[in-house]
DNA sequence: GAAATAATGTTAATTTCTCACACGAAATTC
DNA sequence: GAATTTCGTGTGAGAAATTAACATTATTTC
């Protein structure tokens, strides 16, 4: 019977960290290693296991190291992506063409952005359907295929809608800047994209994190002297801050509130 | 060199949830596959990845939450609209392209789309978003102007973008249907969008309720003659289902189980 | 500069996985 | 209660992906 049979495999997984198929065809002998093998599928899909080579590893076993900065990022930079954002919100023009890119960063800009009329255009769904809940602006998708990696808008038809539109401001988010290989990424059309779009903007704002500084992605989109200003926190290098001065880009701090606790 | 090449892969662990030996290949084209599947070992034994097939998942993103998945499932209310959903979704076929409308009838629908390989495309910045979750499935956002009241993307950016694709099987969810006036929706673009798709696809499948029988909207998109199959609940007046049969429509009658069960 | 060590490349063998289809039992529908 | 559909399962071929063993090239160390 299916559901006892998965039924065991979940306490199993509560109790190990990895199952091998051949420890799973040994227990239930009468089923097919087919049969388990979707069982370790079913497992992957209500995300209580992993499916590895050979078996499956339980979720639960599974811990993010402390010095793990992905998990870190997370979850403590959310004051500070609400105080970027905020800032950035700074430099949008009422009546003027803006790019609003895609990822989490964003999705916070969009928040505070402020009930006028603007021009929108962005490369992610998620941005869009909150650009246009208050229906005051004038929102563009910009079409084609949406990566689930990152989901935001790439390729050829991404491409060709970008060329179409003026952009006035842009608002971009790096995954990684450093002095020597500029703001990056790690996703190559994300980078084509992005590249297209500071080349087509006349003024850009990137909105970055401190935690950001000093990395380097795969692809790099452009290098300090096509950016106007940078937002970030106060966690920004000092020879970032010198760096940049010297490319004639604007640097603005924004912090989180002490007291801010939710 | 290998540290840099650890400490970029190391970034992008940070940014994405998974990361395939493909990917990484493009990335360092100079190295050998080989050489990436060591540095995946490496994040393997640092407890920063997990190897899984295909290349690695990074742990910074796996969640521990037990019974989400589950007990959502289990809490889905077999409502009229599920039914509906679920019975269009038999017309789905793998490896095809298939477009998907707009409205709250369509993101119901594809919360019922089986996590196999299919093309999609679409209007609608949240279908997108749901379609591309299970990375299975190729997504296909088309751009333009994005209408806030009905969250629909529309405009001349977006018939030209349809224009470039070919369309296998189209979902549409009309606002109205009457024998008279046909399909209808209340929006000129709207309608304007979808009579291309009826056009170009080769089988159309209507998603309707019985409760928008009977309702003219100022604007017509198609008759029954263009449609292929008709999903609705049993609430469907018998003159529809006669006038359907005669333009050779099929009708699929999809009501919820009447006893809720598990 | 030679030996030692580490990093990478190459290839073949093996294993695992996926896919497509078939089958029977249980549930549903008429 | 018969027919149909759905669901869980089995089978086997074929296609990956992974491993392992060995060859080769860099890098370090003395």
């Amino acid at each position: 019977m299916q559901i006892e049979r998965r039924e065991i495999i979940r306490e199993l997984l509560g109790t190990k960290p990895f199952i091998s198929l051949d420890e799973l065809g040994r227990m239930f002998p009468d089923v097919s290693e087919m049969t388990l093998r979707r069982d370790i599928e079913y497992f992957e899909e209500t995300g209580e296991a992993i499916k590895v080579r050979g078996g499956c590893r339980s979720v639960g076993f599974i811990t993010a190291k402390p010095d793990d900065r992905v998990s870190e990022r997370l979850k403590e930079n959310v004051g500070t992506k609400r105080a970027i954002a905020k800032a950035a919100a700074e430099f949008l023009e009422t009546g003027r063409s803006i790019f609003v890119d895609s990822g989490s960063t964003m999705r916070s800009f969009v928040e505070h952005v402020p009930g006028k009329r603007f021009s929108f255009t962005t490369t992610d769904p998620a941005v869009a359907l909150e650009l246009c809940k208050d229906g005051m602006s004038a929102v563009n998708m910009v079409g084609g295929r949406l990566e689930s990696d990152n989901q935001t808008v790439t390729g050829l038809q991404a491409t060709r809608f970008l060329s179409d539109i003026n952009i006035d401001v842009a608002f971009l988010a790096p995954s990684g800047y450093s002095e020597e290989s500029g703001f990056s990424v790690g996703n190559f059309n994300e980078c084509e994209l992005k590249r297209i779009v500071v080349d087509k903007a006349k003024v850009v704002v990137m909105l970055i994190d401190s935690s950001k500084f000093g990395k380097s992605l795969p692809y790099t989109f452009c290098t300090a002297e096509n950016v106007d200003v940078i937002v970030t926190d106060s966690g920004v290098p000092e020879t970032i801050v010198k760096h940049a001065s010297l490319c004639g880009t604007k640097i603005v701090i924004a912090d989180a509130p002490a007291e801010e606790k939710k």
